[in-house]
DNA sequence: TGTAGCACGCTACAAATGTAGCGCATGAGG
DNA sequence: CCTCATGCGCTACATTTGTAGCGTGCTACA
């Protein structure tokens, strides 16, 4: 579980998830602070012991990369939040995205009626 | 920040969140393995320094709270992972959400379908 | 009026985290 | 053949977490 990390590893797992496999150096870029090579390394090494992280050699040093899918990382982050948050009610939290942001456009906004209408056929039958 | 907090710390403000208001007890009760109340109270302690919850005297010992609003908390957790897990887009963590559940009802979908109507007003005009 | 049971707070301490510094490679330029 | 500049791992250390134990005050009730 990404919440039993320590507040720094958490950020460097976030920023993995964020931008995708990263170097040292990248990583130290997205960084919320300025912060040491080796201490960047350091966590990545705990990291990678735990097994959050695996990293593969290339041209110009490592990176390294989140080592649960995406796909697993989000549902399980989106379960997190709505079960903490929204008692468990998984509309209340597609709700509370719905109002959150100004710059949803007509598009998407169409894309997720479709969405919905998927979903309900799922339902009906 | 929650995400600054150290797993336990978080995972007790997370309770606070789930359930409300908590004694100690409770909290004890939640917490996903065994500890003392002690333990549990130095937690507290260290989160109410930091300003993460508020206690409260009542009959039968002290209540905590998150300090932080139910609203306030909710948005922040979401923008958080829409951010990391999402690319930044609202729209495409709510279609995760609709995938999520297949406890969805259709009474929900009716419901988030007229929310999507709002939404879209306020676009559109 | 003992005394058992809670809920507390404080202190203490082991373990984990956060970070810096040092020394080793390797590749680029002079 | 030097000597920078990088990227790396290791060790070491200060701080923060995570947890238990002890002594206190306040009921409740025998």
């Amino acid at each position: 579980m990404l919440s039993s990390l320590p507040p720094r590893e958490r950020e460097i797992v976030d920023i993995l998830y964020e931008r995708g496999a990263s170097t040292v150096t990248e990583i130290g870029e997205a960084l919320s602070d300025e912060l040491s090579g080796s201490a960047i390394r350091a966590m990545l090494k705990r990291l990678e012991a735990k097994g959050f992280v695996v990293r593969e050699a290339s041209e110009n040093g490592f990176v390294y990369a989140p080592s649960v899918s995406d796909k697993t990382a989000r549902k399980s982050a989106l379960s997190q939040v709505v079960r903490v948050f929204f008692n468990g009610s998984a509309t209340s939290a597609a709700a509370a995205l719905l109002g959150m942001q100004d710059e949803m456009s007509v598009d998407e906004l169409d894309e997720l009626e479709k969405l919905i209408g998927q979903a309900r056929e799922g339902r009906a039958k």
